[in-house]
RNA sequence: GUGGCUGUAGCUCAGUUGGUUAGAGCGCCUGAUUGUGGUUCAGGAGGCCGUGGGUUCAAAUCCCAUCAGCCACCCCA
């Protein structure tokens, strides 16, 4: 029992999972770079005003889950709970709005301080995209395309289900916010105690309450659809054509409302049902009122994110590991050998796993135990003969080579080089 | 922040209505093999029973607190 634990909500990724996590990560990237994306990394930590003023003061995020702390400057930083803000800050700071589009990719870890559970850790990763400076429709479909096509490479498609609404302009929520309280004020003694809270602060948020009274009464409130503005109206249509027009299939869900204050328009959610509580893969939407909020001009963007974590729980590495070659030298002019041939093959791309002292049993015990093809032996006998000794270590057959047909002798374990990136 | 479940060896877990030296499997180490792994056999190490308090002649077992893990609410990727 070690009392040295990690922090609550963060854990460390090794081996198979780190692995794993790159994959993830690389396939993401490789996607946003054939849709012609650019990469940018943002601080991981910014002033707490970018994400304060942002997200939204009724947001749990600014609310509850900021990591804040004052940095001996005595000015408030946060650590980022999430990627948009700190790159609508970076637009700013870099005077690139004269720029646009900006189409840009990120990854990295992200902070909130929420209860852990499956699926939701202090410390987790996202991959994010966002196209910035696009106000027609056409870059929502582009930038849902992208993460369908991540989806698709990941083997993940057939998975999740793509769930779309849209939260209006200006004009069409404050309206709709405004007929939501009317209905719901009726009803406020039948609601749950957590909706009657939202009634004040957020109440969008009741139409995706999972409380079954709730629920009931959400079915005859107000639809949005009716207070759409033509322009959110036409918006809407013309984002779902183009998604038509390229296969995109999704579920149209009047109740998805997300969390933070920036979004409008657009907003989409790739779900999983085979992840618990914490279903959502991959979300995202329109943000174009978040620039000018900052003090930025007026310039729209559309992006989204994806849990690097939850994703890795449904994938399955493509391709296996290669498998090592064991070089193991035995006494010292034996080990400085080694040293050598265990170099040679790593410049030919061999996996090589060189083993230190301890005898040639237990040089072939850590060999098996890592699951290497080979290991190549180097004792005095091998040494005065100028040779190596392979042995295969799936049958145990072994030959006395010289070094200069080491090479030739080696092509029969090709599986255990590293493919060239 | 709220609730439910769980903390026993490195890992997965047994442990009877409270009763003497707390067990298994896997893993680890040593030997059978002084230069041959994976199989087999023989042996060995490793536990403040999460932590602190209480009840009792006696606590891994019952009670309280606390910490941690998991799951759910909230919220979100």
């Amino acid at each position: 029992m070690s009392k040295l634990l990690p922090v609550r909500g963060t854990h460390d990724i090794i081996g198979e999972d780190f692995r794993l996590q790159n994959y993830v990560i690389k396939s993401a990237l490789t996607v946003a770079e054939t849709f012609g994306y650019e990469p940018i990394e943002t601080p991981i930590f910014e002033s707490t005003d970018v994400y304060q003023r942002t997200l939204g003061e009724t947001s749990d995020i600014v609310n509850k889950e900021m990591y804040t702390f004052k940095d001996k400057g005595g000015d408030s930083l946060t650590l980022r709970p999430e990627g948009t803000a700190g790159i609508a800050r970076a637009v700013i700071s870099g005077g690139l709005q004269d720029n646009t589009p900006l189409k840009w990719y990120y990854s990295g870890p992200m902070f909130r301080h929420e209860r852990p559970q499956k699926g939701r850790l202090r410390q987790f990763h996202q991959f994010g995209a966002e196209l910035i400076g696009v106000a027609d429709p056409a870059a929502d479909v582009e930038v849902i395309s992208m993460a369908t096509e991540f989806l698709r490479n990941l083997g993940l498609l057939s998975e999740v289900k793509l769930q779309l609404n849209t939260l209006g302009d200006f004009q069409s929520r404050k309206t709709y916010r405004e007929s939501l309280i009317n209905y719901f004020s009726d009803f406020k003694d039948n609601l749950s105690e957590e909706s009657q809270v939202r009634l004040t602060r957020n109440p969008l948020r009741i139409l995706d309450s999972k409380d079954s009274n709730d629920k009931e009464i959400v079915s005859g409130a107000p639809s949005f659809h009716n207070f759409l503005t033509p322009e959110a109206d036409s918006f809407f249509k013309n984002m779902c054509s183009g998604l038509d027009n390229l296969g995109i299939e999704y579920l149209s869900n009047p109740y998805l409302v997300r969390g933070l204050d920036y979004y409008c328009h657009t907003t989409f959610e790739f779900i999983s049902d085979k992840l618990g509580a914490q279903g959502t893969l991959l979300a995202g939407g329109r943000y174009d009122g978040l620039i000018p909020m900052m003090g930025g001009q007026s310039i729209p963007g559309v992006g989204w994110a994806a849990g690097i974590e939850r994703i890795c729980m449904l994938t399955q590495m493509p391709t296996e590991e290669p498998r090592a070659i064991c070089v193991i030298g035995l006494g010292e002019p034996g080990e400085k050998e080694a040293a050598k041939i265990a170099l040679r093959l790593r410049r030919s791309k061999f996996k090589v796993d060189l083993i230190y002292k301890g005898g040639l049993k237990r040089g072939l015990r850590r060999a098996n135990k890592i699951g290497a093809v080979a290991a190549i032996l180097l004792g005095e006998n091998e040494l005065t003969n100028n040779n190596v000794t392979v042995r295969n270590l799936d049958n145990g057959s072994q030959t006395e080579v010289s070094l200069s047909e080491l090479d030739s002798h080696l092509a029969v374990y090709e599986s255990a080089k590293l493919v060239a990136e």
